[in-house]
DNA sequence: ATGCCTTTCCCAGAAAGA
């Protein structure tokens, strides 16, 4: 399919950091050409995101910002309105007053996204994943309405779930860790379960995976984990053209440890 | 991979990530 084919092209990616990423940012959204582009770990206070680099390429940005951890952002150039940070009955780590910046949402044209940055867990035995399995369930609370709604809608980011075994290199190595367990998937399934499709990325060079360790060579090993999704509800699906990983950002200097997951519609 | 990198806080090493 040619580019011209494309009417819009949504994008996520776990960037591991918006200030140390920004070179390769500017370069990816010059190169690849994305019109809503959903980022996770941003790392920066709400107001120290680069917004006049992103502006200079189109991108009106929404950021919901924290600091040193965290932080999830929207850029769209084609249009970027009603935008809301946060979740409706966020459990808070430990508790509601301390919450974090972990979703955010907006209509672009015609589309409403949310990103989201799911808490990672730590381990089964760990109060965060109780939190991270409290958050998924206020998460599908905040996106029901969206998901059935005539309007194409996608929430999408790093979900800290592989949702099967296929989407782990070696599901041996993580027996007793989080990310695989059968209560982190029956959250997704939940969550999908008001409406929503896991959009799977075409599998390219054998692998299915958007996200290696940094240590110990995973990107060339093969060792990966499918975590960054695209969850669609049915107008967004009918509309979905392809859907794939963009792994040569995972490549050469200074990349983040997330491939970008992109989306092409024909809306 | 039980942290073999990376990032942030800020200038030393802790915290966090998955």
């Amino acid at each position: 399919m040619s580019r011209d084919d494309v009417l819009v092209r949504i994008a996520t990616w776990n960037v591991n950091s918006v200030l140390a990423r920004q070179p390769r940012l500017i370069d990816w959204l010059g190169a690849t050409g994305p019109d809503v582009v959903c980022l996770q770990e941003t790392k920066v206070a709400a107001d120290a995101f680069p917004a006049v680099e992103v502006a200079a390429l189109g991108y009106a940005v929404g950021h919901h910002g924290e600091g040193r951890w965290n932080g999830v952002a929207i850029l769209s150039r084609i249009g970027l309105v009603d935008v809301v940070l946060g979740l409706p009955g966020d459990p808070g780590f430990p508790g509601p007053a301390t919450r974090e910046a972990r979703t955010i949402a907006a209509t672009c044209g015609p589309l409403r996204v949310r990103s989201v940055y799911v808490p990672n867990g730590r381990s089964p035995d760990d109060p965060h994943y109780e939190y991270k399995l409290a958050w998924l369930g206020a998460l599908r609370a905040a996106v029901a309405d969206d998901a059935a709604s005539p309007r194409p809608f996608a929430v999408m980011g790093d979900f800290n779930v592989a949702p099967t075994d296929d989407d782990v290199w070696d599901p041996a190595a993580f027996v007793g860790a989080t990310h695989v367990t059968s209560a982190e998937r029956s959250a997704l399934a939940d969550l999908r379960a008001v409406g929503l499709t896991d959009v799977v990325p075409t599998i390219s060079k054998g692998s299915p995976y958007t996200y290696w360790d940094y240590r110990a060579g995973s990107f060339h090993k093969g060792m990966g984990m499918r975590i960054d999704l695209v969850y669609a509800n049915a107008a967004l699906l009918s509309v979905v053209e392809a859907a794939w990983i963009d792994r040569e950002a995972r490549k050469g200097t200074g990349p983040s440890d997330h491939a970008p997951v992109v989306v092409d519609l024909g809306v």
